[in-house]
RNA sequence: GCCACCUUAGCUCAGUGGUAGAGCAACGGUUUCGUAAACCGUAGGUCCCGGGUUCGAAUCCCGGAGGUGGCUCCA
């Protein structure tokens, strides 16, 4: 211990910074609080203020302790896991043997902690040897501190307010003081170090501010999250709903499957353009597919399998009569006589078309896309609204090829990812390149190779991108895109990813230039990811109100009294004879009751016509909130047309797939 | 799967051991109205399911299902 060495309180209260509000200090660009002492040359000592956006997290760790000092008062024999601050606020992990915590804890420790912080205890830094600390820790009790303790490297510190202190490495705030807005929020449990062999603790979560009116901001926004949830609004705007005989499997209501089918429809268009080939593939296949696959069993837990009357028969006639069977037995006997499984993913079905017949490299690369219905049994408690299902359809695609090409069709799928999401306007989604994990399958030379060609495609592109080390799957590397909602949540939708693996296990080759027959790579690839996640995701995005071109109804047209129903569903047949979501409202309700009922449904385009309107041949048209006017029907019309093609589309000329342009080249023949 | 909580009319929610309620939606009628909710009436319930305690259970206890927030896992 140096007691000689200088805290950045010091530093800064000879130089008179010392203001009412400083809680720490950035030296030479990195956070310290007041009791830590300097490094040796520290050059630049920056007062950090409460209103600095470095201060948030030293306020929230220290209010976690706060926090854990009242738990510790409050509910004696509890004892201290991990504590951090986190994006959002903060939490403290707890192991209490005397059962958990209720809701009315939560407002009996959030008093105590505001007697804490009325005490204005001052924060102090202690450090000691890793022997003083085990004697203080183990006086308490503190299993989890202790073994903590014991993968650190000094120097070790404790850090007291009150009576109380922590095994901690800061930072903190000067003073209980300066904790002046927090709020406890929930109660979880979670696996002590994160891994669920361990005991179960359980987690207070809060959140704290630097002020009361910065503290109120952010519940207002967790207000406004869970207005436009799309679990809410999925209902609301009668896009989903859900039944406990097919949990977590939605149900596609009328309007919800016209965004799907649109969805579907918009990815179609961008691959006529990109060459690929769609192609509907089996729902269920054989065992020895999924063994082949490898999916048996590594993949088995998420696998739903599929049982026939006879299969039942067979299993009962070899386990009759048998006497008592080991567990293991019976289990060879069943898994023996399951003989399909429900797919889980497109990509070993693909393997089998690819091998269907002779393939040529004149045939590569090779994009075969598929929109087939995924099943995953997934753990109950990850299961969440549409972004996490149990079926689902992605916009799956897989790409053969050779080695050489990969480059290229990094390149290409980021050329096209790219205006996909900013068709839906999304902002930049940020790329990760996911390498080589401990666990892998091939050679260094071959993950070498792979790598710098997934590297080669995204700077091809000029794109920045982040790597995540050992992040890669076992069978090769990934490239993942990551975008922000409306709400700054990111979410992980589109992937592309290599596999060396796959092509292995079926044996899959080509015929090469040289008459040698050559081993393809395959590329797993997704934009939008699954269907429904994004359907979620979008949702979310715009709060309901989904741009036009997917809109399920693109325009209502309302009469103001009944002599206009006539024309108002007139308007609506010849809207719809030229392509356009149009309905009719011509209830006898009041016109401000049918407005409503339309944007309640976020419609994006209200057509009223009243009297004046239909002598001219008009409509009066607003859009969401903006007034567009009296416009004539047919402008109206052009309009409506022009709005129904997604951004990167208008203006182009308008993709046939039922009658090719032009003889197809030989490569995208399936 | 694990921890905690929740489940009452289509939706949002009251109802703490003693006769199941409200608003909106639905349905019928009246109203024909100019930019976010007309009026009157009618109908609607296995209080999630099963078991238990009790003279009596939506309410208390146990088990299960589904959902929610986390943890772990992931498109």
């Amino acid at each position: 211990m140096s007691a000689a060495a200088r805290t950045a309180r010091g530093w800064l209260e000879e130089r008179g910074l010392l203001g009412e509000d400083v809680v720490g200090a950035r030296v030479d660009g990195v956070v310290y609080d007041l009791h830590t002492p300097l490094p040796a040359g520290a050059r630049c000592v920056e007062p950090i203020r409460l209103s600095d956006p470095d201060a948030l997290p030293i306020v929230r760790h220290s209010s976690a302790h706060v926090m854990a000092d009242a738990v510790q008062r409050l509910f004696p024999g509890t004892r201290l896991a991990f504590g951090p601050a986190t994006d959002e606020g903060f939490y403290y992990d707890y192991e209490r043997p005397d059962g958990a915590f209720t809701e009315e804890d939560l407002a009996r420790i959030e008093a105590t902690m505001r007697e804490i912080v009325a005490a204005d205890r001052p924060f102090e830094r202690i450090e000691l040897d890793r022997e003083q600390a085990r004697a203080l820790l183990a006086a308490r009790g503190e299993r989890f501190k202790l073994e903590h303790l014991e993968r650190i490297a000094p120097p070790i510190t404790l850090y007291r307010h009150g009576d109380w202190f922590d095994l901690c490495e800061g930072p903190h705030v000067p003073s209980t003081r300066f904790l002046r807005a927090f709020k406890l929020t929930s109660i979880a449990g979670a696996y002590w170090r994160g891994d669920e062999r361990n005991p179960m603790l359980q987690r207070i979560y809060g959140t704290a501010f630097p002020s009361e009116a910065e503290l109120r901001a952010h519940l207002e926004r967790l207000e406004q999250a869970r207005q436009r949830d799309h679990r809410r609004l999925g209902r609301e705007l009668e896009l989903v709903t859900f039944h406990p005989w097919a949990p977590a499997s939605p149900f596609f209501l009328p309007r919800g499957a016209v965004l799907y089918e649109r969805l579907i429809a918009y990815v179609r268009e961008q691959y006529a353009r990109r060459g690929y080939v769609e192609v509907v593939t089996p729902q269920i296949y054989d065992a020895e597919l999924w063994r082949r696959s490898g999916h048996l069993p590594s993949y088995a837990a998420n696998m739903y399998l599929a049982l026939t009357a006879e299969d039942v028969d067979r299993i009962v006639e070899r386990l009759a009569g048998r006497g008592p069977l080991a567990a293991d037995e019976i289990r060879a006997v069943v898994a023996d006589a399951v003989r399909a499984g429900i797919k889980p993913m497109n990509c070993p079905g693909h393997c089998l078309l690819f091998a269907a017949r002779r393939r040529s490299y004149r045939e590569l690369p090779l994009r075969v896309a598929d929109f087939g219905r995924l099943h995953r049994f997934e753990r109950s408690g990850v299961l969440h609204g549409l972004t996490r299902v149990r079926s689902f359809a992605q916009d799956d695609a897989h790409v053969f090829c050779t080695e050489e090409q990969v480059q290229d069709e990094i390149a290409a799928f980021l050329d096209f990812v790219h205006e996909v999401y900013e068709d839906f306007g999304f902002g930049p989604a940020r790329v990760v390149l996911a390498t080589r994990p401990d666990q892998r399958l091939g050679d260094d030379a071959r993950w070498d190779r792979a790598e710098a060609a997934l590297r080669a495609g995204i700077e091809a592109r000029g794109l920045h991108y982040e790597v995540a080390e050992g992040e890669g799957a076992f069978y090769g590397p990934k490239v993942e895109l990551h975008l922000k909602d409306a709400l700054g949540r990111a979410w992980q939708l589109g992937t592309i990813q290599l596999d060396f693996n796959l092509p292995e296990r079926f044996e899959l080759e080509y015929v090469a230039r040289g008459n040698e027959r050559r081993r393809p790579v395959m590329l797993h690839r997704a934009v939008l990811g699954s269907i429904e996640r994004f359907v979620g995701v979008l949702v979310e995005h715009t709060a309901g109100a989904l741009p036009t071109w997917l809109a399920p109804e693109q325009i209502a047209l309302l009469s103001v009294t009944e002599a206009q129903a006539e024309a108002c569903h007139r308007m609506a047949e010849r809207l719809r004879a030229a392509g356009v979501r149009a309905v009719a409202d011509t209830s006898s309700e009041k016109l401000g009751a049918k407005i409503r009922a339309a944007r309640v449904l976020r419609v994006p385009y209200l057509g009223i016509v009243g009297a004046r309107e239909l002598e001219q041949g008009t409509v009066s048209l607003r859009r969401r909130d903006e007034e567009l006017g009296t416009v004539a029907f047919d402008v109206l019309l052009e309009r409506m047309r022009a709005e129904s093609v997604p951004p990167s589309q208008r203006g182009r000329e308008p993709v046939s797939w039922s009658e090719p342009r032009g003889p197809s080249p030989p490569s995208r023949r399936m």
